[in-house]
DNA sequence: CTGAAAGCGCTAACAC
DNA sequence: GTGTTAGCGCTTTCAG
């Protein structure tokens, strides 16, 4: 491999100048960076990362710690470590993927210096990967919204917002009583905080709009969400609209309602909340508050960035929610009186 | 950050020293040892990766390049990903990952000396990273099987031993017709190892076992499902079994068959090809040629090791494929001519 | 069994 | 606008 002094040597100049035509940091005459980039060329040199980041104290790598809990759907984790290593290119750096989900290895990586900064997703209540992270020298972001942010920076979509939002949105198209098919227990018992942020939501906009509300949690599974809705439908015998926040689980609440005798959206409307894409790719396609996933991803890029370079402080960023409407949310408001379906 | 020398002044030894219980690659006094780990302790020091890179040329990082196509199943790709990342830790290594699918990604991060290895996914037949890579000083595997492998390794399950198994178990069941719903056209398109292989196969060993088989690409939507099955149909009206190789179109080509009234498995048999988690979580279980994709992942990252600490030659690995019964093939066997089910 | 010291390849003062 | 050079923190001969 060559070497930033072969580079020197064969372009006839220091090792300095090619340093600085590599970083543009400081003012090179045309001349010179063109015998210099020729060289380059045709040496084939590539910088040695390592030594980079001995001298410069910058790795160009950041880390993302995505675990794969079962529960969560991976598309959806997918659809974050896409938005977050697109992102990362846009800034030159690469990413280093941590899966499982333990504060050791975010530790490794960080003090062993081998990443410039940290992304971490699926961020619980009240975790134990937050208090290390707040020690860390370089900067994080939390993907999610810990009960303590300890000075980090959070992105996330506004969950609670989002549960509004599905209540507002229903009770405006004549729902007066309706549903929530959330996470599976496993997940609300780890005080996963967007699971619980949407329930708070969806109950306080409930409340203030006196609309009947019931909530269940549902297995990620077709068993799981066949219980779901018969314990939904046994709570809210009434219920006209269910909203599914759960995308393992949404084709089969959709298919048990079905299976159930009841049309969608003719009978029961569904409103979704999930990505875009699962909402289209569903065998019919679902309204849906959009989870931004790739986005979220890319902003926490964003944001990390920002704090590296221009340390910009930690902020809290939450995502405005809105309503996609692909048909499966039935307006009833024309109807006066709840009636017989024709 | 302590460094190397603050601990071993702390320890009162040499740097060498400090160096040497970390490495373990020369015998060390027991007191010594002590000494030297607890001044690491106390000091909570951690190597630099970036001057241990330097000075040792090893990374302690793979490369791993997971392009995230569409018309390829995210939970799939996911498995794969967490069998490298899993087994990568086992070696001590993370991994950094690319998800853009260009060999610019391999070569900078090759001649940039940020990984100590390669592992590839989704390998085409005329793969155009396989050439760059075999010119890289790193060992690369290939998960799947191009056409010239140039002297990399490979590993893959057998997908033309599959094809082969799928029809020899459906003929052993008394199947005379079947049908092969393979990947999208566009999967097909670019010559991608895999669905030719297990098509091959399963047009030989159909030949071979003189029974009728039909094969249609699938889209990865419902839609394209029902497409699927309707040609299917038109194709081999005596269809008696259809096996599926495509895990998004999985559940809709079940329910496909369903809608023009062919039960599972009384009317038509079906025999996936994917991963056992996607067949036991289809609404009901279905039989399946296992895609054991974790595994590949973490054969490939052995493989990878084994050419860097042993260098052991370079070889290609096609794991050998089985069938997991779940109920959803019939044995018509026992039905000496085909009659009217009951 | 332990130490001294020469790099590894690059960046960024500091000179001019 | 360019060159010289002292590190960055570690590994690994070479000595003892």
């Amino acid at each position: 491999m060559a070497t930033i002094d072969d580079v020197a040597r064969t372009a006839g100049v220091s090792t300095s100048t090619v340093s600085y035509v590599l970083s543009g940091k400081r003012p090179i005459s045309a001349p010179t960076r063109l015998r210099v980039e020729k060289a380059i060329r045709e040496l084939g040199y590539r910088p040695h990362a390592g030594a980079r980041a001995l001298a410069s104290s910058r790795t160009q790598v950041i880390a993302l710690m995505a675990p794969l809990r079962v529960d969560v759907d991976v598309s959806v984790i997918m659809q974050f470590v896409t938005g977050v290593v697109t992102a990362a290119r846009t800034y030159e750096h690469d990413v280093l993927l941590l899966t499982q989900d333990d504060a050791a290895g975010l530790d490794r990586v960080a003090s062993g210096s081998m990443v410039d900064a940290l992304v971490v997703m699926d961020i619980e209540d009240d975790d134990p990967r937050v208090p290390l992270l707040a020690t860390l020298r370089q900067p994080t972001v939390l993907i999610g919204l810990p009960h303590e942010a300890a000075g980090l920076s959070c992105v996330d979509l506004d969950f609670e917002g989002a549960g509004r939002l599905a209540v507002r949105h229903l009770s405006a198209r004549g729902h007066r009583a309706v549903g929530l098919v959330g996470s599976p227990p496993a997940v609300l018992e780890r005080h996963t905080s967007y699971a619980e942020r949407i329930l708070r939501g969806f109950r306080s906009e409930a409340q203030a709009l006196d609309v009947q509300a019931g909530h269940v949690a549902c297995e990620s599974s077709p068993s799981g969400a066949r219980a779901a809705v018969d314990s939904l439908l046994a709570a809210v015998p009434d219920v006209t609209a269910v909203v599914v926040h759960n995308e393992v689980a949404l084709p089969f609440v959709v298919s048990a309602l079905h299976d159930r005798g009841l049309r969608t959206p003719e009978d029961v409307s569904v409103l979704a909340v999930c990505p875009p894409e699962v909402a289209e790719s569903q065998p019919v396609p679902l309204s849906s508050i959009d989870l931004p996933a790739h986005t979220i991803g890319a902003v926490a890029v964003e944001m990390v960035m920002a704090r590296l370079d221009q340390d910009h402080p930690a902020e809290t960023r939450l995502l405005t929610p809105r309503v996609v409407d692909r048909g499966s949310v039935h307006d009833r408001s024309a109807v006066p009186e709840p009636g017989v379906s024709p």
